[in-house]
DNA sequence: CATGAATGAGCCTTCATTCAT
DNA sequence: CATGAATGAAGGCTCATTCAT
């Protein structure tokens, strides 16, 4: 929210007035860019936690994908950075989406997380923490390589992806 | 800064434009308050990591009283928030904070964790990573427990604090 | 000039930008319905006016023939409306217009009104205000008969006309 | 509605901005200014009609004194020609105003000119027509004299009001 | 010191107009 | 001829800042 108008038209290459024949207002600019990538989040989730595999297994497979995409995709990111630290955005529908992402995104990490507890791969530490520490350390570490200086390749830091998923969940694990 | 200057005027008990007598201006403002919360954030640095323990005590003992000042000095928590995700503030001397910052809270921890896989405790992945993955874990969770919402007392999750050090350095060790 | 180009071209069954291919702009657009609105009332003038009948009768006719005129052609109306109120209209070649409305359609009915004076039809009064009263008159009662909400027959209040008529007259007689 | 908010900051010696520090928007504004007019326009009713004279003395008292108001508060003319035009303003009560308008404006000058034609006072012509006659003829005379150009004094045309009221209830009068 | 009315730069948004297709 | 995507000038509104009291 804290973009101008007339940078995301500069950026999308569009006069200031262009956008707003795809986009009644900024508001709206942005619910869909959120809900796009609410979508995208939601696939993700469903491909890596809906498995036979062990809870270990999903999760890290979760972080992996979820990771990997917020680094193509950085408004999947800006998803998770804003709805996971309970920044209002004024978006028309906000309690709706925040819903959503209750349901959706955070229950099955949740409920993943759960079971890894009670089958005695995960430590056994309230699981509401975990969560927490889960998306944090994910959103938190993110934050550092995925930023507007995108002047580096990956190919600089290549392996930041399965250093921060080996670290995580040899922490994690029982 | 997305603070107005007559919220903060409401909660300092002031009028609008008394805040003027104290400050020449908002971002000699926030720059007063991060000024603040520095020499608070490098105080507790060197008290934790200028000691003769190991560097796992000594990152423990860091990462405990960095987290516990972050509840109580917000301000503390937002001047790692910005400095480490390289968000860049607009204030007068951005350049000198960002190098105080490297050079007196960044470096520190660095040297400490790198003293920490050279001597075998903690595990052999690239200092870099491992001091992002630090801070990220630290600060992306803390974002989830300190919130605008403060209604809740600590005394509601009175252990979380541990429970993340705990897990976060089961994760760094070798 | 409170429309909008976009819904007049919807209303004309149009592409936003085919209306330019009949004027080149929305003023120019409306100085031609306004120039047409002139020549109608023109008309009207003429026929009513330049008769031998005496003055009352004249302007009888010319009133009642208004009236009819400006429910089937609002724009006729508009015209009357916009020059008697003098509000401008940011026409190009409006000072001439105005000159013309004065001239053409203003001034006939000045000279029937001083007429009827003179000739002691009328009440005594100085003719200048006559008109005002007039035309403030037609003009005025016109405006509540004639509205966004044309969904009322004529034939629902079939002698309202005849009815303003009446008591015009009345009064303007000596 | 089509003035500028800049155009009436510099007509109250302000600056643009010093507008809102007293109406919340443009429309607030306008609410405000025609909620006043409102009450004036009340006041004027009541005091005129709310009398023991005969319907056609109470309805001349009040045309005067209407018009002389309209004069010094143009915002009671203002209100009256948007309302009684039924042009609707898009301000937040919209309804509520043109209820009021009905109820407290034009209902009392209805029942006056029904009691007249009952009375037998007042010629028998259908009231509604009466009253629109009435309203359009007192609102379309004074737009031609309460414009924009108000350098003229009213020294220069003194008794156009007693004028238009003795040839408007001329024609009213059975 | 304290205040809040006043200010205007800057941003969001609308809409008449252009132009490539 | 017809279209609608693209444009930017202009107006409403916010808010950091100033200043008279």
């Amino acid at each position: 929210m804290n973009m101008e108008m007339g940078d995301i038209a500069r950026k999308a290459g569009l006069g200031r007035g262009t956008v707003y024949h795809y986009y009644n207002n900024k508001i709206s600019l942005i619910e869909d860019l959120l809900i796009e990538a609410f979508e995208e989040a939601q696939k993700i989730t469903m491909e890596t936690l809906n498995t036979n595999e062990s809870p270990l297994i999903r999760l890290e497979q979760y972080a992996k994908c979820q990771l990997r995409s917020w680094i193509k995709q950085p408004f999947v990111f800006i998803l998770f950075k804003n709805l996971f630290q309970s920044e209002p955005i004024p978006i028309q529908n906000y309690d709706e989406l925040l819903n959503n992402f209750q349901t959706h995104l955070y229950s099955p990490v949740t409920q993943a997380i759960e079971e890894g507890i009670h089958s005695g791969q995960f430590v056994s530490i309230q699981s509401e923490t975990l969560v927490k520490l889960f998306f944090g350390t994910l959103i938190g570490t993110a934050t550092s390589y995925i930023g507007k200086n995108n002047d580096l390749d990956e190919a600089d830091r290549p392996n930041w992806i399965d250093d921060v998923i080996t670290v995580l969940f040899k922490g994690l694990k029982a």
